[in-house]
RNA sequence: GCGCACGUGGCGGAAUGGUAGACGCGCUGGCUUCAGGUGCCAGUGUCCGCAAGGGCGUGGAGGUUCGAAUCCUCUCGUGCGCACCA
């Protein structure tokens, strides 16, 4: 403290003194243990108890990596909101459950591994308890009790659990529903794995699977981005045929879209999800050709009339069938060069290419010959890999057939005339043969009465595609969670019984690096773990005495253990169960007869909208139907939170420099080192040389002042930039409710029992009342800017009460929680600001006597007049017509309208 | 190309169709200080004016309305998502 004067200022330091002692006094008391209905957490001793018959309320963080890196400003964000909200909650009288876990497994921790021969687990935990603490000095209310790694022995071996139900279960399509596969194997009489491991949740598959040689494994869809590489690292994918594991999550595709409707979620992820499951009615037609039916999917089974040719993909498997000897040179060629494309060349060329097979197929609705092409806008992987062609409906196939000469026939009035295809409603034409017609109908009439025929004649049925493909579930890393899957010498893989030790991974002593080349095509996957021929082979007992078996080497993917963990919060240390259905059911469960449950408010960022929220919620609706929980949905509320970003600033030769020392000038120009700097808007990174870090904030203001910077800076929602000497405000809101208590001289207390005035009183509860408003709808920013005005208020009329500074003191103690329950001691009050009542306003109080009235003269403010709040209309229209200034706008001209919002409006027309 | 957001002072952002710019940063002036910093007080959209007051202002152009940042149409720009999905 510099100045001596001001021994007990509220500075950094002192706010540093207060909010570590509060965080020692949180941890040793339990204030924030929250008690389960039943098990070991049912008993708290602390605060909380009193809140155990409350509404349940579970927020839920989307947990964090650990990353060796440690947090910037960035990453609290979320997690101060969600502690904002759960502390608001409890004031409320919830019972809240709010806990932090750690996503553990991943990449770079294996990377690390790789690079230094260190054991993931050492720097994985070494990042965990580093982030612990940076996080903890943030005064985050979790019940600690609860937090958990995914790498734990404990919920790994339930992540193998949920693995198993999975594996041991079937979808039945009738019933909607996951059901145990000994169910299936009564139904259909056999246990031959070669008819029932066709139809696990969990199975293994041959098939076309995204390869990445730059990571050394295999990648699910969603990793690989439109260009056709992998999301991390950013590598080429190569599409292989490989034998790998799969989760069918595309049984549950209704499921997933449809649910969608019972989730309280921002539109835009509903909309991702919907896009990525890509759901589309349709029909499935056969066309008749001289190698059998050529199956199309089309959504516009009324255009039929209008296909005059048709498009098979060039890998469709009937292709070699189809061509004529003359053409058959040529398609060899195409397919050739189209087989030597990448994904994104296939894509980025939008020209129509294409050959002629030489043959025909027969149009159904028409009989008429139509010619077969192969092209590859055509795709293998969706519907069947091959259309019908209708160039007036399809501007692809518009210009496909602009491009090679073919026919034309508009099947819609609405195309008639123009110069490219028409996709929308309208009225069907042309469209009739002997024995059904479609003209004159609408879009949808005609689609239900052609699919109608078409099944009368069993020439093709409704049909419903998805975009969506299954999981792919196996990875070659070593650092993931085993499978709990052996082999013996026939083939099919086991699952391991439930009682025998779930397989833990190999304490491996070195980790040789196991990726490739990048662009090496012709590499092979191979699991770190097979390399361990100690822990691969294995005596167990399965049944038929003791045997060996080869272990599964491939390990589940990084996602697995986030596609639960909202369950394992409700009973962390459960050794018998995933977790006891009381818990669960009290927790997670719906709050209604028809509720799909799930956790309350569920905070994280926008980039999980299809990946791991997918996930989860398949896992979660297994989990359902199988009985293990009780809730449908695993989130019931989604928030998306912005992201704090940064500003970063490269010299001439484009290298980053140091964003602190950069110098901002008038004319709106940068420099570094007296020279000039270019500035770009984006992450906080390191190699960017602009990470902001929590601690940094710590120091120099104190935990609270920088939770109200960050839940003050804007919207939540939205993203913006940081900017450290802003900060500042913060801080100096926290001086003045500081001061309003304490005398920064000598220390003393400096609020009296006097009653407040009645406008103070006013100014009190108005406020009290505005604040939860914006409380409930997570505006914290115009909250706090609202608990600013009250401090400033009554700063300057020198009030000192404690009827204004404890409400305003409770009100505070969601966002600075340290130097709420601080100033709430020396108020007097013994048992903790975080469980105490949140204020409670009362509308006798606000006291309204007068109020400004706008006056409007067509549509320009013209006058101020201050008025009763009761006045009438009459009265305020005689007033606002008198007041001098309107006069002077209306100069005389007649009025013609008068329009009076008493008390606050009046405008007047001329 | 398609879809969804969003464009407000020097900056972050406030405004149930009804006083545009709450609150904060910055800036200007003052007090405090040997000084720097911190703190406190006052001012701060822009143009004209000593003032009273007035003109112009929410990316741009139209429209609806007594009244539009807010609703509608078009347009420009930015961000995000999807992308030959039949």
């Amino acid at each position: 403290m510099t100045n001596p004067t001001h021994d007990f200022r509220y500075t950094s330091e002192l706010a540093g003194q207060i909010e570590m002692a509060w965080q020692d006094r949180w941890e040793t008391e339990g204030t924030f243990h929250t008690p389960n209905p039943v098990g070991d957490l049912a008993n708290v001793d602390g605060p909380a108890a009193k809140n155990a018959d409350g509404s349940k309320y579970f927020i839920m963080d989307m947990f964090p990596y650990p990353s060796g890196a440690g947090l910037h400003v960035g990453h609290p964000l979320g997690y101060i909101a969600t502690d904002v909200v759960g502390r608001y909650r409890r004031m409320l009288g919830d019972n809240v459950l709010h806990a932090l876990g750690y996503d553990a497994y991943g990449l770079p921790a294996e990377l690390h591994a790789i690079s230094t021969g260190e054991h993931p687990r050492v720097n994985t935990l070494a990042n965990i308890s580093n982030m612990r603490r940076q996080l903890r000095r943030l005064g985050l209310a979790h019940d600690d009790r609860r937090s958990f790694a995914t790498i734990d022995s404990e919920f790994v071996r339930w992540t193998q659990w949920i693995f198993l139900q999975i594996f041991n279960s079937w979808y039945d399509a009738e019933a909607k529903r996951a059901r145990p596969i000994s169910e299936l194997i009564e139904k259909l009489g056999t246990d031959d794995p070669a008819v029932i491991d066709e139809h696990r949740l969990a199975y293994l598959s041959e098939s076309p699977v995204n390869w990445c040689p730059g990571l050394g494994t295999v990648l699910a869809n969603e990793e690989v981005t439109a260009e056709g590489r992998s999301e991390r690292g950013n590598f080429p994918v190569f599409r292989r045929n490989l034998k790998q594991w799969q989760m069918r999550i595309t049984a549950y595709s209704d499921r997933l879209i449809d649910d969608l409707e019972r989730v309280d979620w921002p539109d835009a992820v509903k909309i991702m999800q919907r896009n990525w499951i890509g759901r589309s009615h349709g029909a499935e037609v056969d066309f008749a050709s001289e190698a059998g039916p050529v199956r199309v999917f089309t959504t516009r089974p009324d255009t039929l009339f209008g296909a005059t040719f048709m498009v098979l993909s060039p890998e469709h498997p009937l292709v070699e069938a189809l061509t004529s000897a003359d053409q058959a040179e040529a398609v060899a060629e195409y397919r050739r060069i189209a087989a030597a494309k990448t994904e994104l060349e296939r894509q980025e060329s939008r020209e129509k290419t294409g050959v002629r097979l030489g043959s025909t197929a027969t149009n159904p609705v028409n009989g008429e010959q139509i010619p077969i092409f192969i092209a590859d806008y055509v795709l293998m992987g969706y519907g069947t890999g091959a259309i019908m062609a209708v160039p007036s409906g399809d501007q692809r196939d518009f210009e496909f057939a602009t491009e090679h000469g073919l026919p034309i026939v508009p099947t819609m009035a609405e195309q008639v005339g123009l110069a490219e295809a028409y996709a929308g409603e309208g009225t069907i034409i042309n469209s009739s043969n002997d024995e059904v017609s479609l003209d004159g109908l609408s879009v949808d009439e005609a689609k239900s009465r052609i699919v109608a025929w078409l099944e009368s004649k069993s020439l093709g049925t409704g049909k419903t595609t998805y975009r969506l493909r299954d999981w792919l579930f196996s990875r070659q890393r070593y650092w993931g969670e085993p499978f709990p899957i052996v082999y013996d010498e026939t083939a099919p893989p086991i699952a391991l019984p439930d009682d025998l030790p779930a397989a833990e991974s190999p304490e491996v002593p070195d980790f040789p690096p196991n990726s490739f080349a990048p662009d090496d095509v012709e590499s092979n996957p191979e699991p770190p773990l097979s390399r361990n021929e100690d822990w691969v082979n294995v005596e167990l007992d399965l049944g038929d005495g003791p045997k060996m078996y080869r272990r599964e080497t491939n390990t589940m993917p990084n996602w697995a253990g986030s596609s639960w963990y909202e369950i394992r919060y409700t009973d962390p240390n459960n050794a018998e169960l995933l977790a006891d259905p009381r818990n669960e059911s009290y927790w997670l469960g719906p709050r209604s007869e028809g509720g799909a449950g799930g956790v309350d408010l569920y905070i994280g960022g926008m980039e999980h909208a299809v990946l791991h929220l997918l996930y989860a919620r398949f896992w979660h609706k297994v989990l359902f139907d199988l009985g293990h929980v009780s809730s449908e949905e695993p989130f019931q509320k989604l928030f998306n939170q912005g992201y704090i970003q940064a500003y970063a600033y490269t010299d001439e030769r484009g290298a980053y420099v140091v964003a602190d020392e950069v110098v901002a000038h008038e004319d709106g120009t940068f420099t570094h080192d007296g020279k000039p700097v270019n500035r770009e808007y984006g992450k906080m990174g390191k190699s960017l040389k602009n990470v902001v870090t929590p601690d940094e904030m710590y120091d120099s203001y104190g935990a609270d002042t920088f939770r109200v910077y960050e839940m003050s800076m804007g919207p939540l929602d939205v993203s913006r930039p940081w900017e450290t000497r802003a900060v500042i405000g913060s801080q100096r809101f926290l001086q003045r409710v500081w001061r309003l208590c304490v005398d920064e001289t000598t220390g003393e207390a400096t609020f009296t029992d006097e009653p407040l005035e009645a406008a103070t009183r006013s100014e009190l509860h108005r406020t009290i009342e505005q604040v939860r408003v914006e409380m409930e709808h997570m505006r914290f920013n115009t909250a706090i800017a609202r608990l600013i005005e009250l401090t400033n208020h009554v700063t300057k009329e020198n009030v000192s009460s404690r009827e204004v500074i404890e409400p305003l003191v409770l009100m505070l103690a969601p966002f600075a929680p340290h130097i709420a329950e601080e100033l709430w001691q020396r108020l007097g009050h013994e048992g903790g600001i975080a469980f105490a009542p949140y204020p409670v306003s009362n509308p006798d109080f606000i006291i309204q006597d007068s109020v400004t009235c706008v006056v409007q003269v067509l549509g320009k403010v013209r006058g101020r007049l201050e008025v009763s709040v009761d006045v009438s209309d009459e009265e305020l229209t005689a007033l606002a017509l008198a007041e001098p200034n309107v006069v002077k706008a209306i100069d005389g001209r007649p009025v013609r309208k008068v329009i009076v919002k008493a008390p606050k409006l009046v405008s007047i027309v001329v």
